[in-house]
DNA sequence: CAAGTTTTATTTGTAGGATAATACAGATTA
DNA sequence: TAATCTGTATTATCCTACAAATAAAACTTG
């Protein structure tokens, strides 16, 4: 007779299913797929890309081949396939003919990706990504909003005054979460290059993983919207340099917010 | 009797052939697909990623279905779908059923991925993107060697090193582009910011885009690579203003030689 | 025995067809 | 008119079969 115990993390996706047979733990773990929220191929990319960026395949390794993850997580050779295609063009893997698909060196993995950031939020070094994460921010939001005051057109600055107003008028915090990533994203666009738009995923990121930790107290929600609306006020009248100090200030604010 | 006439761009390769009947020129270009280097799928998701990427499909537009793509490019479905899917990944494009593919708003496409820029720099704005390319470098580099000379570990600064040796005793010009690549490579890893990492894809298409403009004058080069050395000293003797001022020295260099 | 050569086995790559799910558009009905 | 049903086009999924590539084993041959 089997045990099985459902595994599942603090972020309630499930892992997998683990066997137990008396005592004995049974190291191998059957992957689950949590199916119901989009397609079939999306939810195995997920899974096995988790599993990477986990650290549960080391790169250089190769995976179990289409066949087992097919047959693992009761899907066709066709879905699984797709779902590596999808891994391989964000440079987690690449895929050889009898060799397997490898596990590529973490250097070349697309980690400013959408996906990979949200699936690389989810594994253990968590304070570590974060304060990546808010150094990465101090880098490049600085002198995007410096380009933005010199490049803005009207209905740029229009969009990022309106993302102000409403962080200030937001009734709940979630709200006020999604219109600060909104603001933030509008100086990207303001900047008037286009590079610096994917960068975007970052903020977005970091502000969802940080707004857990901001203080509700009514004060310090005040003082950050002050800090906004310096930043609104630099970039509207085109001051470069007061643009930079501000958002410096801004940050440094949230930085002093996690530790 | 028809008139065929295959085009292609400054690049070599094939965009398409171009039907004509006597002085009427038809539209319709039939797309040809460049077999041999790689997988079809993998060519596929290249033919049609490009024309995304040039413009030819405007966000928002739905591309032709699976079952066409099929009979233009003489392929299985498969090889498209999987195609459709790393274009997928690339956030390039969703595709619902009933609906087909859409491409996406530019904002969403992972322009910070290694193919999407390749694909890019054959596009029409060439100077406009190299611009972009180098006003990128300009925010980045700096604060990542003054990062890098803070954090830089015994074997990243001799890879820094390493790299600014064999610039200097380079034999031809490509190899010294690309001893110039590893260098500024080794100085974002040496900033032990992962997320830095990424954006070496930047470094690699702008040099790899300039170095056609580069001066072969024997001065030039030489103060090239007086520059390059005080960047390497700055953060060897970890002096991260120091390494800040040199960077943006040599990146205000390298501008000069564009314009 | 050593070194190269051929064969074999394993894995991904490609093809094409069958069926299901989905979402929009238009017809039908209350 | 409004709500519901039905048709239809398209992707999603699954399946089977075969092709191509290459690592490893078996086999020559000097």
């Amino acid at each position: 007779m089997w045990n099985c115990e459902v595994l599942s993390n603090r972020f309630g996706d499930l892992i997998g299913v683990q066997h137990m047979s008396g005592k004995k733990k049974v190291t191998v773990i059957t992957p689950v797929l949590k199916r119901g929220s989009g397609s079939v191929h999306i939810s195995v990319a997920e899974a096995i890309g988790k599993r990477i960026v986990r650290g549960e395949f080391l790169p250089g390794t190769v995976l179990p081949n289409e066949a087992k993850w097919a047959a693992d997580f009761k899907v066709s050779r066709s879905a699984v396939r797709e779902a590596i295609k999808i891994l391989m063009a964000k440079n987690l893997l690449v895929s050889r003919p009898k060799i397997g698909s490898r596990v590529e060196p973490k250097e070349n993995w697309s980690l400013l990706d959408h996906d990979i950031l949200n699936w690389y939020a989810t594994a253990p070094n968590r304070e570590e990504f974060l304060l990546a994460l808010q150094q990465f921010r101090t880098i490049i939001e600085p002198e995007a909003a410096a380009l933005a005051a010199v490049n803005h057109t009207e209905s740029q600055i229009l969009a990022i005054s309106e993302a102000c107003r409403d962080m200030a008028t937001a009734p709940s915090l979630s709200e006020r979460t999604a219109a600060d990533v909104r603001f933030h994203l509008a100086i990207l666009r303001a900047s008037n290059n286009e590079l610096l738009i994917p960068l975007g995923v970052i903020i977005d990121q970091a502000l969802n993983n940080l707004f857990v930790l901001i203080t509700r107290r009514a004060k310090d929600l005040h003082h950050a919207q002050g800090l906004h609306e310096k930043i609104e006020r630099s970039i509207r009248l085109r001051q470069p340099q007061a643009a930079r100090v501000a958002v410096r200030n801004l940050l440094a604010n949230s930085d002093s917010l996690i530790k």
